[in-house]
RNA sequence: UGGGGCGUCGACAAGCGGUAAGUCACGGGACUUUGGUUCCCGCAUCCGUAGGUUCGAAUCCUACCGCCCCAACCA
């Protein structure tokens, strides 16, 4: 990379970036590099869209190229002029530019023109057999393709059946063109593909003009090579592709544009094909195309995502040729990243719960100044009433609270933000034994939410002042399926694996008055919630507020995990059974440790697994090893398996284990390792509370026999 | 019974013969008037497997294994 023109981003490289360094220091592309983004106009735009678009863009920007915006609309019955709209806009908010605005169809003529040159050189002829001729004579991946009867049919003939073509003489499927290519090619795309077909069809551009059509192989490197694009990006599954690419360009003598294809982008918890989305609207499963649920461009707009975080998502996923898929995660880690640098923190509540501070004048109330930023104080400040009675959240309250609870509780004192010191006397519940409301005193001496004497609150809690905050709804979105890869499991279909918590609506939210006028689209960090953004749903009386994505929850993970504590076998106990819907100890797919249950194994996963009980006949420490204890155990298999657990801290001493009744999974795959196959998984929990040890085996009783399932 | 592509930490992903970047996730800690943010620390003796070449291999060679794509007059 000696010239000037380099990546101005000094991330890690790319193969493409790659590319076009190298062409750009040999001088093969003129110094030049123009690249495309080509949809069809049959559909809306996605995050896996929005990938490209930013890697089709980002790349041309990088070394001070351009970009076109080229609608593929070569095939009229799927497309329509109500996506191009659509899709201009999208690219637009992603905040991209396009030197060009072309469609395929501007170049009909063109096309056309060098195909009747293909003919006349005798490398395209009319065929007139019957789509399932063509079909057969291609023959397959083990059987070479045969000509039909057309294929030899003089230049002269096929011209002037191809005007005729043109001119409407035919029927749809009469005839088509096919390039005369390799009928042996080993290459299914070079065994004569069809070029033109005739299809008496509207145009959503060029109406009634055409009833022939070129086929996306002709068209499109042919109008890549019109505009003299440098760079023809596409995905891997026109790899094969390319050939044919290559052949049509050579053929017309055109532009040499170059093909590169690169993975596409997929997601955990995401479906993103077109005929998956179009199910899920169809159905009524979402509200629409737009729903903020849906991986649309135009649904994660409405939802409050910036294209700021979708770019610097796309940036860090990165381009190559791997099949992979994405974490949900990684783009809800650059959305929170890019909404905590921009958004106001504002209050709001959205279970409410009534507390009266018993020793606050009735009838008072105090304006407090906060800021609207605690981190960038030139977001400004906001006033905000506080009075004798307000609202809390629910959540924030617990009668009887948890260890490590540092929010309300009876007897308990928190901060509340901004505002004073506050301690719950009394509870009060309604017939059926509903806390209806907390009786309250604060201490006058720490207006502003200090600390009078230095004693430590550690809980902070946001609230509203229940005469003056305003009612609003609020949608709490959370991922549409709850499995990872929705669809994906054989004879179930993606529609069982919703998540039937995507979505709640909260009708009776109050939020500070500051918010009683935000605009549709304005967002806010509900402090401790989440990002918040005004849907467009919203009315003059009430806005509606769709959560965006919520802040990280410590608290939560700290509930579950010692929720999920709870033991489900302990040691020694007596029947062989692992029932509790939340089990301690996870298969770790690499034997190497036991593991605490991860989150992202799911209780069907864990269903998968074959459990057996197993006696260890031999355990050994592994000299090299810091984790690992290599032990022998007997699955009634009338041989020993091998296998190597993470536990060499909880048994300094494992010839205790010998002899030790254990769970085993029995069906996972052998992993090798650097001492040995290892054959399996030894179930192992957490230690108790207060036991130093961080696992201990699961063991079953004596009754049990080597091999028995455990269930 | 064919052709093409791809296999590096739980997920992405650098690396291009000189001895495994980074990010997310995860775990631990500090700080905190958001259990948020921020900041520290930890997390692949190993690069699908097996051989080979080399002083030296994730990088080169061979074989094997696995996954994805291709037999539309869709794009």
């Amino acid at each position: 990379m000696s010239e000037d023109k380099k990546p101005t981003e000094a991330a890690s490289g790319n193969f493409i970036r790659d590319i076009i360094v190298e062409d750009l220091a040999t001088g093969k592309t003129g110094g030049r590099v123009a690249t495309r983004f080509p949809p069809e106009p049959n559909g809306y735009l996605h995050i896996g869209h929005a990938k490209s678009i930013c890697v089709n863009f980002g790349l041309a920007a990088q070394f001070g190229g351009t970009t076109n915006l080229r609608f593929d609309d070569t095939n009229p019955t799927a497309e329509d002029v109500e996506y191009v709209e659509a899709i201009e806009e999208d690219v637009r908010w992603l905040g991209f530019q396009w030197a060009g605005m072309h469609f395929a169809s501007d170049y009909f003529e063109q096309l056309y023109q060098i195909a009747e040159r293909l003919i006349e050189r005798g490398t395209a002829y009319v065929d007139s057999s019957s789509e399932e001729e063509i079909r057969e004579a291609r023959g397959n991946y083990y059987k070479k393709g045969v000509p039909t009867k057309h294929r030899d049919r003089p230049a002269a003939e096929s011209l002037d059946l191809f005007r005729r073509m043109r001119a409407g003489e035919f029927p749809d499927g009469a005839h088509v063109l096919r390039a005369k290519i390799d009928l042996t090619s080993q290459n299914m795309n070079l065994r004569d593909p069809v070029l033109y077909r005739i299809r008496h069809a509207h145009h959503h551009r060029t109406g009634d003009k055409w009833c022939i059509y070129p086929m996306y192989d002709f068209a499109h490197p042919l109008s890549d090579a019109i505009e003299e694009i440098t760079h023809s990006i596409c995905t891997l599954e026109f790899e094969s592709h390319r050939p044919l690419y290559d052949w049509c360009i050579r053929e017309a003598e055109m532009f040499p544009s170059r093909q590169i294809e690169f993975a596409k982008l997929k997601l955990t918890h995401v479906l993103m094909s077109k005929r998956n989305l179009r199910e899920l609207v169809q159905k009524g499963l979402v509200s629409g195309w737009d729903d903020p649920r849906m991986p649309t461009l135009a649904a994660l707009r409405r939802r409050g995502y910036t294209p700021e975080a979708i770019r610097a998502f796309a940036e860090r996923v990165g381009v190559a040729k791997a099949d992979s898929v994405v974490d949900f995660s990684l783009l809800e880690y650059h959305l929170r990243e890019d909404l905590n640098r921009r958004c106001p923190r504002v209050m709001a509540v959205l279970r409410p719960l009534k507390v009266v501070i018993e020793n606050f004048p009735d009838g008072e109330v105090r304006e407090l100044s906060a800021p609207l930023s605690p981190e960038d104080p030139s977001h400004g400040t906001r006033k905000v009433p506080f009075s004798r009675e307000l609202y809390i959240e629910r959540d924030d309250f617990r009668e009887e609270p948890p260890k490590d609870w540092f929010r309300l509780a009876p007897g308990r004192e928190v901060r509340l933000r901004y505002a004073c010191l506050l301690k719950c006397n009394e509870v009060i519940k309604d017939a059926a034994g509903n806390v209806v409301e907390l009786r309250c005193t604060w201490d006058p001496n720490s207006w502003g939410g200090t600390s009078p004497d230095g004693r430590v609150v550690r809980g902070t809690l946001h609230w509203v002042s229940a005469a003056h905050a305003v009612p609003a709804e609020a949608r709490l979105y959370d991922r549409l399926f709850s499995v990872e890869s929705p669809g994906a499991t054989e004879g179930r279909n993606f529609v069982e694996e919703l998540n039937p918590a995507s979505l709640e609506t909260l009708t009776d939210c109050r939020v500070e008055p500051w918010l009683a006028k935000a605009e549709i689209g304005a967002r806010f960090q509900f402090e401790r919630l989440g990002y918040f953004c005004v849907d467009r749903d919203s009315t003059d009386g009430k806005r509606v507020w769709n959560r965006t994505v919520t802040l990280k929850d410590t608290w939560a993970k700290i509930e579950a995990k010692s929720a999920g504590k709870k033991p489900v076998a302990k040691e020694g106990s007596k029947a062989p059974r692992a029932t509790a819907p939340a089990p301690v100890a996870a298969p770790a797919s690499s034997a190497t440790a036991p593991l605490p249950l991860a989150a992202e194994i799911t209780i069907d996963d864990f269903a998968k697994l074959d459990l057996r009980v197993g006696v260890i006949r031999s355990a050994e420490l592994i000299p090299d090893a810091k984790k690992l204890l290599k032990l022998a155990v007997d699955l009634g298999e009338g041989r020993t398996r091998q296998i190597f657990a993470g536990l060499r801290s909880s048994y300094p001493d494992p010839a205790v284990l010998v002899g030790t009744r254990v769970v085993v999974a029995a069906n996972l795959k052998p992993r090798q390792m650097k001492w040995g196959l290892s054959e399996g998984m030894v179930l192992a929990a957490g230690g108790a509370e207060g036991d130093p040890r961080p696992h201990r085996v699961l063991t079953v009783g004596d009754d049990a026999q080597p091999g028995d399932k455990v269930r």
